[in-house]
DNA sequence: TTGACGTGAGAACAAATGTTCTCAAATAAA
DNA sequence: TTTATTTGAGAACATTTGTTCTCACGTCAA
């Protein structure tokens, strides 16, 4: 008989089990599925199909999976959120720094909470390295949304996909580079937007 | 009568197989997994599954499937790609498609390849500046990895969590900041790395 | 027309599936 | 310690799986 622990429903799960919770997330991001029991078997380091179904719906109980309508597993949103680390770092090992003060966080609904508005569009160009945007990374781009001065905006200019800041002077909209060797540009007629950057994604030694 | 076919890709694939990629491509947005075939029935509107079987073959032929080695239908990258007509881009205006996978997918298989050796660590200060390293940004910080002279690294110093880049001289390790404001920082004893930044994601407007 | 081709339906099949059971071992609690 | 409780192994089971046949109905070209 368990006892009813509403905080345990969420996060509670064994240190069995977020290795086995670890083995599942890397099998599926390396094949974008989960795999049949009998591959699980191999994955987890189990011997019995039976281990599997009962590691399974201990994650189903602990809010990692859940089921299709036809009985099928599939990841829910906990699945893909990933420790938050507290910045300070209370005295101890190495290992125990990840487990203290950890919180989830889901990158996907952080960055992009309006997928159907979103668009992603890599940088090219050095002209707003000042403000921290290289060449090679993607800005996240919401579109359809009022651009206000300040905004970092994603222009088309010259039929191209220009990322510059969004200013205003005398009444008149002007696209502002964060790069001095880079020049302000006036557009001589109705500025094209299309649409503003919302967040940004750098990756490292790709 | 050659019409212009936005969803063909690479290889040529009939017009009533873009239709089940897209219903294919729909019910995996909705459950991260791909049905099985008697699902796959009633998703693609057929009736036997040898026709299912046919469907997915043929997709495979065209690069949208693939099988794992245990002969498990998986997506692949040009699965999670997004045809040009799908962006509201306005005449003229280039192709605003980044990376493979990025859009539809999402996030956090782009820049988690090894979710369970992973930690998001937000970041404080303005000693990484120069590198587009910003406060209030949160590093993809991957553990357990080897870290090479001139990667960026969280190492604990101080009891605190602290991103540099890493450098060597004279066979010694040492943290170097991108920013002059801030003094190289020499390890006394041993250097205790907490990961490699493997990527890096800002928000703006909030 | 004729035949070739592509696509799907349906049946049949062996193989694999997920579940459930019992039992043993490990773990935690008293 | 003793006693629960959890976790995994292994076997048994009915279902379901994916595949491979054959056959029918289209379309297209000659």
């Amino acid at each position: 008989m368990t006892e009813f622990n509403p905080a345990a429903h969420n996060i509670a799960e064994s240190r069995k089990d977020a290795t086995y919770l670890g083995l599942l997330q890397n099998y599926y991001a390396d094949w974008k599925s989960l795999p049949s029991y009998n591959r699980l078997c191999e994955v987890l380091g189990l011997a019995s199909r039976s281990a599997v179904s009962k590691v399974l719906n201990r994650l189903r109980s602990a809010g990692f999976l859940a089921r299709t309508p036809d009985a099928m597993w599939v990841p829910t949103a906990q699945f893909f959120e990933r420790p938050l680390a507290a910045f300070r770092v209370p005295a101890g090992a190495p290992d125990a720094v990840g487990d203290a003060g950890v919180e989830a966080f889901g990158v996907d609904a952080y960055l992009i909470p309006k997928p159907s508005h979103t668009t992603l569009v890599p940088v090219k160009g050095d002209s707003m390295i000042d403000a921290g945007i290289f060449s090679g990374d993607i800005v996240v781009v919401e579109q359809r949304v009022a651009a206000q001065a300040g905004d970092i905006v994603v222009a088309i200019v010259d039929n191209e996909l220009t990322i510059k800041t969004l200013d205003m002077e005398r009444g008149k909209y002007l696209l502002r580079p964060a790069n001095p060797a880079y020049p302000v540009i006036r557009p001589s007629g109705q500025l094209e937007l299309f649409g503003v950057v919302v967040g940004l994604i750098r990756k490292y030694r790709s």
